[in-house]
DNA sequence: TGCAAATACTTTGCGCGCAAACTAAATGCC
DNA sequence: GGCATTTAGTTTGCGCGCAAAGTATTTGCA
């Protein structure tokens, strides 16, 4: 809990040009003449970072039929074939409610399988298809082609991996 | 274009700790004892975090009856009062498509209203009712009891944006 | 053994996010 | 002035993301 930052990457909150407090949070500049904008927020930044991000895997995804949320669901499976939905919940940190549909329509193509687990009929077993396993070699390029256009280094993208993972375990109390 | 980085934040399909090249995708970790996730993703870390970060402000945002992208919205219009859709498509980078229906909501909730230009029958200018005008000071701490929760100090939250805005400005070549 | 509580998943409803197709007003240009 | 082009915004369709409510199976325990 210790934010001291310049404030700049908090709120925004502040009139137009210099504003008045703006200080509580942010020692912002309060005699700057340049104008605040949303992009001085970080949570703004993430939230349109992960929407670029998407966006930009859409095109190489496309060749596979997949959408990005298939994609995670995809890798989780490549990572560990066999898992429950519930496992798949916990490794992509998606939503049971979320997941169901996406596995569906990853079965409705062929990609997986979908099996009752006869020790506990309440359990899904999902499994990788043939087809869903041929995609692995051609689909775990894609990160890397989409990474590759991009001018930041792999220490800050690093970096950049585990102020998110931290930021996401905190916000999740 | 230069990532030589170690390669997990690239694909996941290498192991964890030391991973040779991984690199192509999925050298699989033949060697290493460590199980290799998806969160040795910067991707997924990235989506993750927006996701997390959605989910954490909504508990809040419920006092100001408002969702994230619509708190967006507000945002850049108490920055920029009446400006066109078109402008707030760029201040906010959420698509026309997408702005139309948040703002037709913030409308029916007494907000922001809409009229049409005068000098440019095509554009519509959004201002910020005196209702929204009255939730900008309650409304703009919240972003702070956010960040409050967080452990992460201000000078990384603001490398993180920094990041964050240099990965969007690459992503969208 | 019986039955409440927990667990695993599904369904519904709503608000994005965005591509694609559409309408309407303004501009460019011959 | 007339007409193609551009620009501003709307609409439609689909796939999330998730809260909330529902179903079915298993577990715990009296």
């Amino acid at each position: 809990m210790n934010n001291e930052s310049k404030g700049s990457n908090i709120v925004t909150s502040t009139s137009d040009n210099l504003s008045s407090n703006a200080a509580e949070n942010t020692g912002m500049a309060t005699t700057s003449t340049v104008k605040p904008a949303l992009s001085d927020n970080v949570c703004f930044a993430l939230y349109t970072a992960a929407n670029a991000l998407v966006r930009a895997y859409r095109p190489l995804l496309e060749q596979c039929d997949l959408t990005y949320p298939q994609y995670l669901v995809m890798q989780a499976l490549w990572l560990h074939d066999g898992a429950s939905l519930t496992d798949l919940s916990q490794s992509t940190r998606l939503d049971l409610g979320t997941l169901t549909p996406i596995v569906k329509r990853l079965e409705g193509k062929g990609l997986v399988a979908r099996t009752i687990d006869s020790r506990d009929e309440r359990k899904k077993v999902i499994n990788v298809t043939l087809a869903g396993a041929a995609l692995k070699q051609d689909a775990l390029t894609l990160t890397q082609q989409l990474l590759d256009k991009v001018s930041i280094s792999g220490a800050k993208l690093d970096e950049m991996r585990d102020l998110c993972l931290t930021l996401t375990a905190e916000l999740n109390q």
